[in-house]
Order: structure tokens, then C-alpha cells, then sequence
DNA sequence: GAAAACGCGCATCTGTTCAG
DNA sequence: CTGAACAGATGCGCGTTTTC
């Protein structure tokens, strides 16, 4: 292996002491560089290409400006929160490591060893929404780890965690449909083993419930496994016989199944933003400006939810006495208009 | 009796800090 | 602005103990 360029070298083609590289690198308080001391030792780090040692670094003091991002690689939100994290540590010189390997809970607790071993400043993951897991939480704590959930132990106050107020969400896109749509729309709760499995997903769906009551509307809701083409064939089916004209708008709170919507209505020869409304709960694989029409959707905020993971993880470091302190941030969603909504006038 | 394993102390590595 | 001290893992040297 090469030999490194250390601050050392730096030093002697610059004429100063390492310190001086040292203070200029860092700005440190206290040791006055003055201008023409400052240029001849960033021309020396150019000309050697020298880059420190982030080890050697960390060895004295004891930060080593990497945070890690713990999460399912296979989970397309995963891609989102990590372009956040990025983007926050790219703010401050951190740099995230990523770990796991494919959402195997097991991995997780290879962190802890990863976080003494590379000296990380702290851990970030992104849980399914109902993960609250006692035994993490505990084995965190006891290596004293700064930590935050994303999506997780919404129900712990123990733990720190970005959440989504995914109730609101709902509001929101149902105030958007209402200006469009007079008719009282429909919820499709989509799910992948069995309904209500989670309290985002109880939110969402009692969310729309009283949003309708309070209007002196019925609520209609229909629950489908995510991926049941045949099951949404026979709704668009009933849903076009039983309605003389109008059908009404459809909120379905996944965006996977309102892809299936999608093609069942295009079999049907029903066009989706004339005849029939769609809006979606999410845009989890961001395909919706995609589709066509463009679906109408709330995106979940997962980038700026890394990004405030991340701000709030070094907000900890720098002010130990609230480092320990957890608190949850909820974050909004934001509405999405796309072409999925069919105009009246 | 040779070879392998172990234990201990010590130097090395490199960047930061602080007294002078 | 300098020079010395320091951080902690790593690995080397060297002496001692265990194994075959």
C-alpha cells in the first residue's frame, strides 16, 4: 500500500508545525493562522493531495463524523430517508454508513458492535411503522448510543423517533378531493397480510371516517389485499353497474394497489382523471408522475425525515444535556395534485 | 528438545490540543 | 506560531509457558 500523505508532510512543504495544518484544516479557536501562513498550507494540501486521516482523527477526538443508517435495503423508502441523511451530514463534513443487509432484525444488533468499532457517532433506522422493539431499545441505552427511530416506537416516549402524521395526510388529500369532487369519495385500504395491522394505517382509514361524518357523509370503506387484481376488476365492475352516471373518487391509502387500479380500469375501458377520481396515500416507489394520468397522491416526507434524523442526532451531540432527552418530531405530508382527479364543473 | 502459543511491555501511527 | 503530550488499536520483540 501506498504511503499516505499525513499532516506531517503538509507541514514541512508548507514551512509551519502540524499544528498549524491542524488549526487551518479545522479553524480551530486560539491559534491565529495569518493569511499568507493559511495560503502556503492549502497549496501544500493540493499539491500533496492530502486528505486526514478520519482514524486517526477520531482516535483523539473520539467523534469520527459518521453517523450509520440501519434499514431494509430492499425498501424503497429506505433509498429516500438515506438521500435526506446525506444531504443533512453533507452540511456538517458527516458521513453516513450504511448497514444492514436486508432488513434481518438480527443485523441490527451488529450495529452496536459497528458503533465502537468505527467509532460512529450515532445510529439511525428506518422501522416499519409499528416496530417497538424493548430489547433494541434497551441494548442501545445500555451502550449509551445516540439514537433515532424513523417510523418506529411511535408509542414509546423512551425513544426518539421522526414520525408522519399520517392522519393529517389523509385530511389533507381528502380537502383536496373535496374542492374537486361533490361526491363522497371511497377509501380502499389496501393491505398485504390482514387489515389494521398498524396505526398508520388506523389513522389513515379513521382519519377518512370522521372526515366524512363531519360532513354528514356515509363513509365507504373496502379493504383488499394490495395486490388483488381480481378483487379490484369486481369493484370497478360493481362500482360502474351500480352508479347511474358519476362514479365516485377513490382514496386508496398505497399507491402499489392504486397501480392495479390502474390497469383494471384501463381493461375495463374506464379513464382514470375523466370518468373516475383517483388519489393515493403515498408515493412509496415514486413511479406516480409516472403513471398515466399522473396519480394525485400525499408524499410522505422520507428524505427530509432522514434530513431531520440526522439534525437532530448531531443537535444531541453538541448539547449533552439533552443528548439523552427523547422526543418525537411529527412531520407533515404534502399534497400532490397530479392529473388523477377528474374536473367538474 | 523443537515448535507453537501466549503474555507483556513498548513503539508506532496520525491529528488535535494546549501551554508557552 | 511551536513543541510536547496525548488518544487507542496494532503489531513487534522478547521472554515464558504449553504442546507434541
Amino acid at each position: 500500500m501506498a504511503k499516505r500523505t499525513t499532516s506531517f508532510d503538509v507541514a514541512k512543504a508548507a514551512g509551519v508545525s502540524r499544528s498549524v495544518v491542524s488549526a487551518v484544516i479545522n479553524g480551530t479557536a486560539g491559534i491565529g493562522v495569518g493569511t499568507e501562513t493559511r495560503e502556503k498550507v492549502l497549496k501544500a494540501i493540493k499539491e500533496l493531495d492530502y486528505h486526514v486521516d478520519a482514524g486517526a482523527r477520531a482516535m483523539k477526538t473520539g467523534v469520527s463524523r459518521c453517523v450509520a443508517a440501519f434499514g431494509d435495503m430492499k425498501n424503497p423508502l429506505f433509498l429516500q430517508v438515506l438521500e435526506g441523511m446525506q444531504r443533512a451530514c453533507a452540511e456538517r463534513g458527516y458521513h453516513v454508513l450504511i448497514s444492514g443487509k436486508g432488513g434481518d432484525e438480527r443485523d441490527r444488533f451488529e450495529l452496536l458492535d459497528l458503533y465502537r468499532q468505527r467509532r460512529l457517532d450515532g445510529i439511525i433506522s428506518l422501522d416499519a411503522i409499528s416496530f417497538e422493539s424493548r430489547e433494541w431499545l434497551d441494548a442501545v441505552r445500555k451502550a449509551k448510543v445516540p439514537y433515532i427511530s424513523i417510523e418506529g416506537y411511535a408509542g414509546t416516549a423512551e425513544a426518539s423517533s421522526i414520525l408522519v402524521d399520517y392522519r393529517e395526510s389523509i385530511l389533507d388529500v381528502l380537502d383536496h378531493i373535496g374542492a374537486i369532487s361533490s361526491l363522497a369519495p371511497v377509501y380502499l385500504d389496501a393491505y398485504l397480510e390482514k387489515p389494521g395491522s398498524n396505526w398508520a394505517e388506523r389513522a389513515r382509514r379513521s382519519a377518512y371516517e370522521r372526515w366524512c361524518l363531519d360532513r354528514g357523509l356515509a363513509p365507504v370503506v373496502h379493504e383488499l389485499q394490495a395486490y388483488d387484481e381480481a378483487w379490484m376488476l369486481r369493484f370497478l365492475e360493481e362500482l360502474r353497474g351500480r352508479e347511474n352516471g358519476k362514479l365516485p373518487p377513490i382514496l386508496i391509502n398505497w399507491s402499489v394497489s392504486a397501480s392495479i387500479l390502474y390497469r383494471m380500469a384501463w381493461k375495463l375501458g374506464i379513464a382514470v382523471g375523466k370518468e373516475l377520481s383517483v388519489m393515493a396515500g403515498d408515493n412509496t416507489n415514486r413511479s406516480n408522475a409516472f403513471m398515466a394520468p399522473p396519480l394525485g397522491c400525499v408524499e410522505i416526507p422520507y428524505a427530509e425525515m432522514g434530513e431531520e434524523a440526522v439534525r437532530r442526532l448531531l443537535l444531541s451531540l453538541e448539547e449533552p444535556s439533552q443528548a439523552m432527552r427523547p422526543e418525537k418530531l411529527w412531520l407533515k405530508a404534502t399534497v400532490v395534485p397530479g392529473e388523477s382527479m377528474a374536473r367538474e364543473r
